[in-house]
DNA sequence: CGGGGGTTTGAAAAATCTCAAATCTAGTGG
DNA sequence: CCACTAGATTTGAGATTTTTCAAACCCCCG
């Protein structure tokens, strides 16, 4: 199972062995189930996702929700503990969820004693830096359909870079108010939005399955350029599954 | 000069003295000056700031700008490029910018033979992409007033913790398009915001001069935790100063 | 003293949200 | 196999927030 890590780490020659090593456990989640609470008490483990879509929030003072990123196979959702004493948000299944909880004390080990995976963890949170800062950016600039746009630009291609999706379309299993929440609009907004970009010939949907008709403008209407996702690292260095 | 490194790594013990051994240079970055450049040629260090502030920034389709960090002394401004290919991004000097370049290869070394440190830039990193989660919250789903409390209550927390404020109050030199910029409003908007919170009686402005009034109130009305600042981690091994 | 940026203000325009109701859809239990 | 229900998607219309555009002001600087 968690030789799925293999394919990821940049370099790595028989760190793998090391890898497989770990001691870890499987665990399923269903649908919207919690798989890390914020401010919860700090888990020692570290998890990494083998099947399913989940995502990270952050609630408001008022309740309200922004969802910060979405997650799939080949993922860690929770490298923050790795070192961070705290959960400042939590991290909820968004269908059915095939995780591997990580010893987080071994994991930390390896990082030491093996620098090709360092690397490649490394890598890995840099990453998820980088597309925490694009999302800023989508959510803070950028008008309705250009951000709606961009999130289907940016999942598209994430899938399809794990092999999850090809170039026809893919299946978007959130609901629509979890689309406003990871765009920071209304669910009402989101659909309408959702009906122009179809009614402008650039998507075409049949019920969360989205099929893309003109990908370029997609693209361009969404103001999306892949280099923040930097999937070109170390050759396929990154979540290749 | 570079020595300051030392007092934020959690628990280094003479890794200090490797530290202070690394190749580097002190570079002067004026006012609007660009330091690292979107798409820029990856460069062969990583800078840290010794004193001035800098932002983040990324720019839209339609030239629109969104600010993504700030940063001040004791920040590491280009941790990606430890490992990432390119620059998706650009950061420019806010005030008059000290900085040390630190040889890239010679730090990566750094983290892989001296664990400390390898986690203390670990924590580093992780603190960077938690201050990322907390903006998209903040500029996906909360209202003017919300958004512009909530970044003078960062800022304000972080200058304290870098020991460049004071419990008065603090300059913030940044103009208000740039405070815009940074929490996706309109110049305009901030303005009236910024009126707006004055009139309330949770700040006095002088200029660029903050001070606070009511600072429990303010933290309140920013919706504001310092908990993804992650002050507490380790006993201040983070941006001490 | 004349600029040039930055800050304020006003008023109208545009984008997005709210609230509410109508529709749909998949799943459940008869 | 069908009625029924809960959750999700649509749609409409008015309310709000935020943006635009423009002009007035201010203050520091040379």
């Amino acid at each position: 199972m968690a030789r799925r890590l293999r394919s990821r780490a940049d370099l790595d020659d028989e760190d793998c062995r090391a890898i497989i090593a770990l001691p870890h456990a499987v665990r399923v989640y269903e649908a919207p189930a919690y798989i890390i609470r914020e401010g919860g008490p700090p888990t020692s483990y570290c998890t990494l996702i083998l099947s399913g879509l989940a995502f990270r929030q952050k609630v408001t003072l008022t309740g309200a929700r922004q969802i910060v990123s979405i997650h799939m196979a080949g993922d860690f959702i929770d490298l923050q503990h790795l070192f961070l004493k705290r959960a400042d948000h939590s991290v909820q299944a968004l269908s059915r969820v095939e995780a591997v909880d990580i010893e987080r004390s071994a994991l930390r080990q390896l990082i030491i004693d093996r620098p090709a995976v360092g690397r490649a963890m490394w890598t890995d949170a840099l990453i998820e830096g980088s597309v925490f800062r694009e999302w800023v950016v989508n959510v803070g600039r950028r008008d309705a359909k250009t951000r709606v746009a961009h999130l289907l630009c940016e999942f598209a291609l994430r899938m399809q870079a794990a092999g999850l999706a090809n170039g026809e379309g893919f299946e978007l299993p959130m609901t629509q108010e979890q689309i406003g929440d990871a765009v920071g609009l209304t669910s009402v907004h989101v659909n309408r939005t959702l009906k122009l970009l179809a009614a402008e010939g650039l998507i075409e949907r049949d019920k969360r399955f989205v099929k893309y008709r003109d990908w370029q403008r997609l693209q361009h209407v969404g103001d999306f350029t892949s280099l923040y996702l930097h999937l070109d690292q170390a050759g396929g260095e990154q979540k290749t599954l």
